[in-house]
This record gives C-alpha cells, sequence and structure tokens, in this order.
DNA sequence: CGCTAGATGGGAATGATTTTCAGATCAATG
DNA sequence: CATTGATCTGAAAATCATTCCCATCTAGCG
C-alpha cells in the first residue's frame, strides 16, 4: 500500500492543506477520512484513543475546523447542537440525507436547492447568501428494525 | 391598558396552548410575539427583565421550547450554535433570510425547497423526512454600512 | 545543526441549555 | 370561600460541547 504516485488519491495532501505538517493531524485526518460519514469532535478522539493514538481533544477540534475552513469538510449541528462534521472529498458543495437514528448518510441530488438559493440571492438585495439544508429521517433499516419492535 | 375584550386577537391564546395559564407565561409569549423576529432565549429574559417583568431564564427557555414544540415557533441556530426562535402566527412551515450582523429576518418563498424535499422522501426510501434550511447573509442596509465602513 | 513561528495538549474557562427541588400558584371541587 | 393535589416557577447547581491559555514541543528553513 502507499506507493509513491505523484500527488493523487493521497489523503494526507489534505494535511498540507491547512498549514504545517504534522503527525498528530496526519492522524486526525486519516481517521476522519476513513470514518465516511458525519462524525463528532469528540466520537473522532475516542475513535483514536481507542486506536492507540492519542491526539488531544484541542488538536481534533483544531484540525477539523481548519478542513472545515478549507472547504475540505461538511459541517451541520445535531439536534442536540453538536457539531458533526464529513470528509469531503471533491470540490462539491453538497447536502445529505442523515438517519437519525444511526447516523448513516447519504448524499441527494441537491440541483435545485442551490438553484432556489441562488435565486434568492439574486432577488432578495441581500449580500452575500449562504445557505445550510439539513434533511433528516430514519433510514430503510432502522425504519424497518422500528416496525418490528413496535409489533412485540 | 388591557382592557377587557372576550378573546379576539388576543395572543394569549396561545398560552393556553402549551399548559396551564399562568402571567409568567403571558408575559413571556407577550415579549415573545413583539420581538417580531428571531430571538435568543436570553436575549428575551434580557428584554423582559429590562422592561421590569423579571421571568426566570428557565422559564423563558420552557416556554420557548414549548411554543416550539406545539408548533407556534420556528427554530434555528446562530452560527455559534446559539438557538434562536421566532413566532409563527399561522400553521405555515416557512424559511427565512437571517441577516448575520443584525439579526433581520424575512421569509422567502419557500415552494421549490418544499418540493425538492418532498421528492427526495418519496424516492430515497427514507422515511419521515424533515428538513431544516438556513440562510444567511448580509442584509442590504448592513452591506451598505459596511461597504461605507471599508472606504475610511 | 540552530532557530523560531507555528503546533500541541490538558486543564481551566466559557456559555448556552438543562436539571433540581423547595416553595408558590393554579383550577377543579367540596 | 377553603381545600388540595397537580403543575409551575426560579435560583442555583449541573451538563456538556467547545474554546482558551500557556508551557512545552517540533517542523522546516537557513
Amino acid at each position: 500500500m502507499e506507493r509513491n504516485r505523484p500527488a493523487a488519491p493521497t489523503p494526507l495532501a489534505d494535511v498540507t492543506l491547512i498549514g504545517r505538517h504534522t503527525q498528530q493531524r496526519a492522524v486526525v485526518v486519516k481517521a476522519f477520512i476513513r470514518a465516511e460519514g458525519f462524525v463528532g469532535a469528540q466520537a473522532l478522539h475516542n475513535r483514536l484513543a481507542a486506536d492507540g493514538s492519542p491526539v488531544g481533544l484541542s488538536t481534533v477540534y483544531r484540525t477539523l475546523t481548519a478542513l472545515a475552513d478549507a472547504g475540505r469538510a461538511d459541517m451541520v449541528r445535531d439536534t442536540s447542537g453538536e457539531r458533526l462534521f464529513r470528509y469531503r472529498p471533491g470540490p462539491d458543495h453538497r447536502h445529505y440525507l442523515l438517519c437519525t437514528e444511526c447516523g448513516l448518510s447519504r448524499p441527494v441530488d441537491s440541483g435545485p436547492v442551490e438553484d432556489w438559493a441562488d435565486t434568492i440571492a439574486r432577488t432578495s438585495g441581500f449580500a452575500n447568501v449562504r445557505h445550510t439544508v439539513e434533511l433528516s429521517e430514519v433510514c430503510p433499516d432502522c425504519g424497518r428494525q422500528r416496525a418490528t419492535a413496535e409489533h412485540r
């Protein structure tokens, strides 16, 4: 693994996008990418500790917000107010369906909302419109389980 | 002030929607409605104190979340994570443009997003899709002021 | 190799929200 | 009108995610 290709799917390339390259950052980014879905800073921190790569909580926070600022991560808020981050491989701005039971996330076609947001931005007189869209629900799997549970 | 009218456009009707009718609740709801826009629980609490109607912060929180649960208020989150509430006179679900500088809010036509959300709900296999949309920016007034400031 | 701006970590600080619980209030009833 | 049990209130303490502080490290340039 990890041949020395030029600069292609190397996830660590992201580390260099956010300041100095340090071991901790590399570890955090790697784990973050491996997570494949929305993760909270604390959850990621725990995961790292469990994997035997203790990294300070502050560092996890710093790294995640830096990635978000650099546009390499999406950020949403839990119903409880907790921040969840998701690694974004490409440059596209996306929206996701997020299961409130198991955390499973799935990207959805957001073309229509983007268009709508653009229209609002153009017609409102407001400057610099940014949007956040959150769709939350229960995914097919959890829905099935829940239905079963309710039958007992 | 406070004649004894029957029970017409009395905003206090809302108070009865959320449990027992008490003076504190009446005061909070009245101030909340008067606010006409998004307010934080703490801000409302301060405003009440300034108006000489001291009500416990806990009570303000309880009242606002109760209204939100009853569908009489919309709730969004500040960039800082703080919860902001807005009184909702009718039964309609709405979305707003929220100025990040002065807090001014303005409802926007959300038909397209609603349709989009419905489509997603129908095609995703996910059950019970709910959506949150936040548009934030700088309103015309603040934008003008900011431009001026930058010129000095 | 030596230097220094930038990075780390862990413990304390912050700040919004929630909980606790004793005492005050409501509203239905006798 | 008085009683009474359920509900509500509020001050203070508890929570909890996130940020700040700062003494200590370490990339990475010269």
